[in-house]
DNA sequence: CTGTATCCGTTTGGATACTG
DNA sequence: CAGTATCCAAACGGATACAG
């Protein structure tokens, strides 16, 4: 894992919500727990738990608690995480001419 | 999956081989099924045949067949597979930052 | 040499119930 | 509201044997 960058980058990345996480993040500079959860459809609160633990743990994200009642959690991105986003444009351009590379040769 | 160009980008390098095979076939243009095998350290025949028909049906790789005794064949990159380069590059960089910064917070 | 068929252990994602 | 604990099913990776 650490012998490639690439495949370090992949990784943190991996599965199933991360990068969706990532890209709300992108759009809303912080959102709470429980609108990250309604915004993510399907996600339950276990998975999404442990699923921004993994992105702190990588410090793509933050997370910020206020005690108060009831509570409230916020996260957002740290400069490592926004950084990536010119990264992942560069990878959806390419999945766009993958796409309609398929599609062309469908009708074979 | 295909709502998102940059998920679809990264279904398919996604596993623990994909992304090391088109590196590979970056390197040499053409390579053999049994040296690639050789190569990738540790792949049975089984996955890099899986792994290399499903990077095949994504038109990332052409399989080229040669009827000879002993049978003879070999694998390449498209120009899709070759053009996805620039983004495994510019991902490359940012994972290096990614695990700098996990390094220096390694003493807190 | 270049695969395929079968079977199996591990990992991943998730449903549900519960807590401070 | 923001999680955790427990348990379960499906997907993934792989070992082994075998085939053209």
């Amino acid at each position: 894992m650490n012998d490639c960058p690439v495949k370090y980058a992949l990784n943190i990345l991996n599965g199933k919500w991360k990068l969706q996480i990532v890209w709300e993040l992108n759009q809303q500079e912080k959102i709470r727990f429980n609108e990250l959860q309604r915004r993510l459809k399907g996600i339950s609160s276990f998975m999404l738990s442990k699923n921004l633990d993994e992105l702190e743990q990588y410090r793509i994200i933050v997370r910020k608690q206020y005690n108060e009642v009831p509570p409230r959690v916020e996260y957002s991105l740290t400069e490592l995480g926004k950084a990536i986003h010119p990264s992942l444009e560069m990878l959806g351009a390419w999945g766009i001419r993958a796409f309609n590379e398929m599609q062309n040769q469908r009708p074979s």
